[in-house]
DNA sequence: TAACACACCCACACACCAC
DNA sequence: AGTGGTGTGTGGGTGTGTT
């Protein structure tokens, strides 16, 4: 994505661009407010692109052009001046730029009669869209026009532009399409591509600052088309409840949640300085995201690594029960990413072990924090209830994760890479033992609140929608947008999966069978595979490959021994 | 001098990789 | 398959310079 040789790719591919048929420049005359360097920059577009610049106002339009970057900074005799004569954005500069080549200038045609503003929103809206949809080629472009040492932004350290109550509004409207990225940079970065006057820093601070008060609605968005949602009569559906953000945090309740969860591999004690070593921490993480799946396993063993290990399991046990008990609101681990605070934690706590402390900056300190977590109603001693009501209340803010991930798995064609990337090499028997066995938090294949809610037919159906989602990313994405969505318990999701030799598109026969007949496999169902038939393929028998070749066809049975040989 | 556009900060949630 | 090392960029700000 970087650029080698900015320095060669200079001048020569614009030469021919802004010229007519004949080979003649065509000339342009800038109209309205502009800042001194967008001005600068525009001109010496126009110029490296075999365009001519006329300075001022032509008695005789002409044969030129008029471009502004603002149609109502002109002033009203300029305008009666020019009368019918069109008027283009100054894009039409800048597009042509970025794609090397003479794009239709009627495209760009201010139409005096129709209200500007919703004109702006409206084509950077679609120009959004295209954006989404090429972003390679939309940043490609902004890299050539910033090596070409013409970014298209004021220098910040000179000039100084207002924001317009367009902008404003422009602003607003793409924040209410991406409402779960509002907290993002990235979101101001992409907008900042279709707002020339300002940078990404000064969009995203307008917006915290002046607009974020206002945005008392959204757009209700289609998770899986990441579109916002019409309703019968092709309206766009607003929605007054804010979505969460893309990042969660972690509250008390989940810090009391994680500690208890593996405190029973606590393996021995450093009695001198309080830390706690560990047995291995075998399925603990996958046990957590299932019962907590607001943070995925990789978080949670995160924030046991970075958090609970350094505080102290059963200290922070201790200081929370001790803080329900007496009525008080408990706080997360906190600043536990600074070399310098943990030290000073470990001081402390090396002094006065039972300070109650949440954390190194000490209790005054993070309870100022405004997200801590929401009061323990529990007065009660026992510390089974307040577990309760902690568990109670991070499953009810459960929410599904959003996804980003950039890879597809189910766009790889290698099946075998696929299963043994995520060293899946269990059989399917062991599958489900495991499922039943291991995991008693999912002892129902599909939770029982989704089979009362939805019938068969309907359950199939979404699941199909999730399925052919673009958006999904690999196995761990869809274990949990199915336990999220239609509460598939995570073993039941690796089946599918392992049966299916990763390929989706078998998950609705056998999810059709278990919900008829309550049984997990499927037999002699071509592209699915059994137990039964994965010890026919570990056993080789001669008469056995047969039949498994005339049911799933050569290239399976072969993809499918690769896999479960690990090769 | 106040307002505000723009730059920059940093803890940390979440992830990926190699071993 | 668990674990340590470490990257990325969100989320909630604060700092700096211009008008």
């Amino acid at each position: 994505m970087s650029e080698p040789n900015t320095k060669k790719q200079k001048l020569t591919p614009y030469k021919n661009i802004l010229v007519d048929n004949a080979g003649n420049p065509l000339s342009f005359h800038i109209l309205g407010y502009f800042t001194k360097s967008d001005r600068s920059q525009l001109i010496n577009m126009i110029l490296e692109m075999g365009g001519k610049i006329v300075p001022d106002l032509p008695p005789l339009v002409d044969g030129v052009l008029f471009l502004t970057g603002d149609y109502k900074s002109i002033d009203e005799d300029t305008l009666k001046q020019l009368g019918d004569v069109p008027i283009y954005r100054d894009s039409f500069i800048y597009q042509c730029f970025v794609h090397k080549t003479s794009l239709p200038i009627d495209t760009f045609r201010i139409d005096k009669n129709v209200d500007l503003a919703q004109d702006l929103i409206n084509r950077a809206l679609q120009e959004s869209v295209d954006h989404v949809t090429s972003a390679s080629t939309a940043a490609a472009a902004a890299v050539v026009v910033a090596t070409n040492g013409l970014s298209s932004k004021p220098d910040a350290r000179t000039s100084k532009i207002q924001f317009t109550p367009e902008e404003d509004r422009f602003i607003l409207d793409f924040v209410r399409r991406n409402p779960k990225r509002r907290n993002t940079h990235q979101l101001y970065t992409e907008l900042a591509q279709h707002m020339k006057n300002h940078t990404n820093h000064s969009i995203r601070h307008r917006f915290r600052r002046n607009l974020s008060a206002q945005l008392d609605w959204v757009y209700d968005i289609d998770p899986l088309t990441n579109q916002p949602r019409k309703d019968e009569n092709g309206n766009y559906i607003k929605v007054q409840d804010l979505p969460q953000g893309i990042r969660g945090h972690y509250s008390a309740q989940d810090d009391y949640n994680l500690c208890l969860s593996v405190q029973p591999f606590i393996e021995s004690v450093d009695e001198t300085t309080g830390q706690e070593f560990f047995k291995p921490l075998k399925g603990v993480f996958d046990d957590l995201e299932s019962r907590f799946p607001h943070h995925t396993k990789t978080s949670w063993r995160d924030r046991f690594r970075k958090f609970a290990s350094k505080y102290g399991v059963r200290q922070y046990i201790a200081y929370y029960e001790k803080t329900v008990e007496l009525n008080g609101v408990p706080n997360p681990m906190t600043n536990f990413t600074s070399k310098a605070s943990i030290e000073k934690f470990r001081e402390r706590r090396g002094t006065s072990r039972n300070s109650g402390l949440p954390g190194p900056v000490g209790v005054e300190a993070v309870s100022s924090l405004d997200h801590i977590s929401p009061l323990v109603t529990s007065n009660s001693n026992s510390a089974a209830a307040a577990a309760a009501a902690a568990a109670v209340a991070a499953s009810a803010s459960a929410s599904s994760a959003p996804n980003t991930s950039t890879t597809n798995f189910f766009e790889q064609e290698n099946i075998a890479q696929v299963l043994s990337a995520h060293n899946n090499e269990q059989s399917i028997a062991e599958v489900i033992e495991s499922a039943q066995n291991v995991n008693t938090h999912e002892s129902e294949p599909i939770a029982d609140h989704v089979r009362k809610n939805l019938t068969d037919d309907e359950l199939l159906d979404k699941m199909d929608d999730i399925l052919s989602s673009r958006s999904l990313g690999g196995l761990d994405d869809l274990i949990k947008i199915l336990y999220t969505e239609l509460g598939f318990a995570h073993r039941y999701t690796e089946f599918l999966f392992t049966s299916c030799s990763g390929d989706v598109i078998f998950f609705r026969p056998l999810v059709e069978h278990f919900l008829l007949t309550g049984e997990w496999e499927l037999e002699n169902t071509r592209g699915i595979w059994t137990g039964r038939q994965d010890e026919m393929l570990r056993a080789s028998n001669l008469d056995d490959l047969h039949k498994l070749i005339d049911l799933h066809g050569k290239e399976r049975v072969e993809t499918r021994r690769k896999a479960i040989k690990g090769e």
